[in-house]
DNA sequence: CACTTGTATCGACGCGCGTCGACAGATTCG
DNA sequence: CGAATCTGTCGACGCGCGTCGATACAAGTG
């Protein structure tokens, strides 16, 4: 209460205390043994001081910042909700762990701006989020030396931390679903091969899987690949409701596309679910339910994900475990109500 | 390219350039004259050793972090992917000036935290959002003597610096509308009545202002202050449409009751917007996008909201501004084609 | 009892930078 | 032409903390 003007120091605290400023230090690390009176002296100090570390001079000396960059670019198909997710479950883990999360949305190819954020000595770690084939923000923290681990994959998996969605569970997931429901021609609009092969390997494999599972449980699978935007999800849809084969259900795996493919079959009169039926693949609990119908989807629990990342990275940076670390997110499978038996 | 073992420091570019550490630092800054050779010379040195100024000594030797914490508590309702929008424009403007964006997702209540972290000299201003009438964070941080700028209001205004939605425009804007097309009873789906008296105070405006703009154009207006949810929200319209003066345009205010509005609507068999307009408030253009179907609104921008924001708060800090400043963000109306002339 | 081990504390130093006073030389002014 | 001012540079100090070696003393060891 009483009006100080200057902010109490360590050698404050050692004072009233009537004690040397290193046995402050000590007291509060606990790095070296101190006697209970002299602790509680000091305790006392600092309640009565109102003392508080200075973040800057512990981290000038002792070259930890206590902050962790979250890299989550926005490029070019911007936020879906489920990235909040992924920076609320990091920050719970993080804070808990004694660590302030920096957010970093600059773009991949950003690179100087990284560069020069890890340079100096700002950062502890680092969250990469967007993870690409092969990343130019990967070098630069090798670098550096600074930690870092994925949420997704590179070309090289074993050389770094990551966490993941089992994608290879999810085109099986979602085909069995529909499959016991009768369907037996099924609709996917998926990416443009160009924003696979951009982005990053292990989805590829989503389709590749889904193709697989169709052939053995012996159902047609018409596979469009469009861009993510509604119009062109609006146009692959109409095409696909023209065509001979035409199919009672829909897996998606492309959400701005799925809202044109939703506009077009309710412009047709079909109904969801009676008469046509939809699954989502990797939409957000928010987005899913917030849609019209609510969808029912296959996808992974991005707030797990994002907090194995956080404590993988945390680990390593404690010292905990030196040892690159990888967890495959298992696919979780949440019935909306968009799917019915086919007609 | 060669593998210094330690990062170069202010002393090795002094020495590579045969001056003091104190004309770099002069040479970096332009604190004082510098010759123009020497200056070249010491630019070179960096270059070649690939210096950059450590950030932690930096704040320790200049009271200053370069840090801004962003305050957005997740409280009871979650995020919605317009704060997505506040966080990307915040870090834009913010990283222009030089300043890096800390995540402070905390909740309101948890004021020992801020206080900790305000306290540790880590932060150099707050930038607050979802305020409240009466925020238990503003004592905090005018105790500590930390700047702040708001994105909201509190009921004492003109003390601090805000950015604000002029909400008094959006009630008649959004009735004008919809008068034009003919509609002549109107429902409106807005918030509990406690959810607004612990939020705050402007937002009470909103409706009194729609009932004053109801009054004038002669036009007749349900109000339904509904809990935030999916159910409720489904109860409500079944109410309205059952009711004798049954409303033909409805007026959402609340993201989840109008979701469960929405799908009444359909199961009555009435198509948006041939046989029901919707016209919502304060959706973010995300959503408003991706809902089906894309929805009408009136609302603000926020990511102008958010860079004035940022802007009141850089200029403080620079010492460019000390006085409070405000600003009233105004109403913007986007046709998204879910509202038609009344039948 | 002499010696080692352990406990509790102190003092000095370094982390890398910003800043202030001092100073030599160049320039300006009356 | 001497004094005042300006330009460019140096050296020393302080920011607040972590850490290491030294020290004084108590407790355990043979």
């Amino acid at each position: 209460m009483t009006p100080n003007k200057r902010k109490a120091t360590r050698a404050d605290v050692a004072r009233a205390a009537g004690v040397s400023t290193s046995t402050v230090t000590y007291a509060l690390t606990g790095e070296r043994s101190i006697s209970a009176e002299t602790r509680q002296r000091i305790m006392d100090a600092i309640a009565e001081l109102n003392y508080m570390p200075n973040a800057m001079a512990q981290g000038l000396a002792s070259r930890r910042s206590g902050l962790i960059a979250l890299s989550f670019p926005v490029g070019e198909r911007g936020f879906e909700s489920s990235d909040f997710e992924y920076v609320q479950a990091a920050t719970d883990v993080l804070s808990r762990a004694g660590y302030q999360l920096l957010m970093w949305p600059n773009p991949i190819e950003d690179v100087e701006s990284l560069q020069r954020i890890v340079s100096q000595g700002l950062i502890d770690g680092v969250i990469l989020m967007e993870v690409r084939r092969q990343d130019p923000r990967i070098p630069i923290l090798q670098a550096t030396r600074t930690p870092f681990t994925l949420i997704g994959r590179t070309d090289i998996e074993d050389e770094f931390s990551w966490v993941d969605a089992d994608f290879s569970q999810w085109g099986p997931m979602a085909l069995e679903h529909l499959v016991g429901l009768g369907h037996t021609s099924i609709a996917v609009i998926g990416l443009t091969e160009d924003m696979f092969t951009a982005g990053y390997g292990p989805v590829v494999r989503t389709e590749r899987d889904l193709v697989t599972a169709a052939e053995r449980l012996g159902v047609h699978l018409d596979i469009e690949r469009v861009m993510p935007t509604i119009r062109a999800g609006r146009e692959s849809m109409e095409a696909m409701l023209d065509s001979p084969n035409r199919p009672t259900a829909l897996i998606g795996f492309n959400q701005p596309a799925v809202i044109g493919a939703i506009e077009t079959i309710f412009a047709h009169g079909l109904r969801i679910p009676e008469d046509f039926s939809i699954l989502q693949l990797g939409i957000s609990a928010e987005a899913a339910e917030s849609a019209f119908p609510p969808q029912t989807s296959v996808g992974v629990d991005s707030a797990l994900l994002a907090s194995t990342a956080a404590n993988f990275l945390a680990d390593q940076l404690s010292g905990a475990n030196t040892q690159p670390r990888h967890f495959l997110g298992d696919a979780v499978f949440t019935n909306r109500g968009s799917t019915a038996v086919a007609r």
